[in-house]
DNA sequence: TGGTAATAGTTGAAAATGTAACTAACAACC
DNA sequence: GGTTGTTAGTTACATTTTCAACTATTACCA
């Protein structure tokens, strides 16, 4: 199983990239699902709804770039478990505000001590000076 | 929307490698889905396929770490389309070699380019240096 | 040998995702 | 005021992915 072809894979960005997402995502997978059985969409919108106390579905699509109708099943999926509570906006009733339960940021604080341990092990495997490339990097591929 | 928690997303690797590796797959992805209807799982087996020439579904799942289902099925819609050859090998039937046709090839080929392309245009953003620091990182990180 | 374990790969059902069509509420314009 | 257009969010359906169970073949070993 000789390479054939001089194209390689490994130094195609797309490819990279999600090789590195994947592996690097799994041991935090595994604390949200197995400690919550959440989803990743789930976790992120509990963050986001964490970081920025109070926000609209709609809020929560821009700031995290996911479609809108995973935002509105995760949130659902949260509602259920009453990580997170519900009210139409009184002045334009299209609008509906999502706020963390106390329940809900309890989960939020338990996962983000387990993701700055995450990121702590991510970043032995790396210099400080490619730590910095790397977010301001992938930063700047974030954006279309 | 004002942040109200100190912990930011933005320098959460797992999240940034998800970000990165979604956004700067989506145009590439056009591609291979626009011109051939392919998914994400068959162009890397397509990839893998043209770069060592002679692969069994395990070299594949090992190589691209891809769980054996999901190249399964990739292979089983590559060989629908006529894009790859599979020959059960002779000492040991349990094993399947598979090997692209011309067309497969030619598909790879095509591929390839845009790849190229794409990368390029990914790179624009990037210094040099950047972009040495970036894939020796990735790599790292795609080390389990 | 024969019986158990291991391996390569496939299949089916359940879960998750993507896409498009939908509802409900508001805005704007005549 | 009534028509038309927009926006926030949901739902339905098709496509993909995941997980576990399955088949077929070979390996191991008493």
């Amino acid at each position: 199983m000789t390479q054939k072809d001089d194209f390689d894979l490994r130094e195609f960005l797309p490819y990279l990239l999600n090789q590195a997402a994947e592996i690097s995502s799994q041991s935090f997978q595994r604390i949200y699902k197995g400690r919550y059985g959440m989803l990743r969409t789930e976790w992120r919108v509990l963050f986001h709804l964490a970081i920025y106390e109070r926000m609209t579905a709609k809020d929560i699509c821009e700031k995290a770039i996911m479609h809108k109708t995973k935002v509105s099943r995760a949130v659902q999926r949260l509602g259920h478990r009453r990580y997170l509570q519900r009210k139409p906006d009184e002045k334009d009733r299209r609008h509906e505000w999502l706020t963390l339960t106390s329940q809900g940021r309890a989960v939020y604080e338990d996962l983000r001590a387990h993701a700055r341990q995450h990121d702590q092990v991510l970043m032995q495997k790396l210099s400080t000076e490619e730590i910095t490339v790397l977010r301001r990097v992938l930063n700047a591929l974030s954006r279309p």
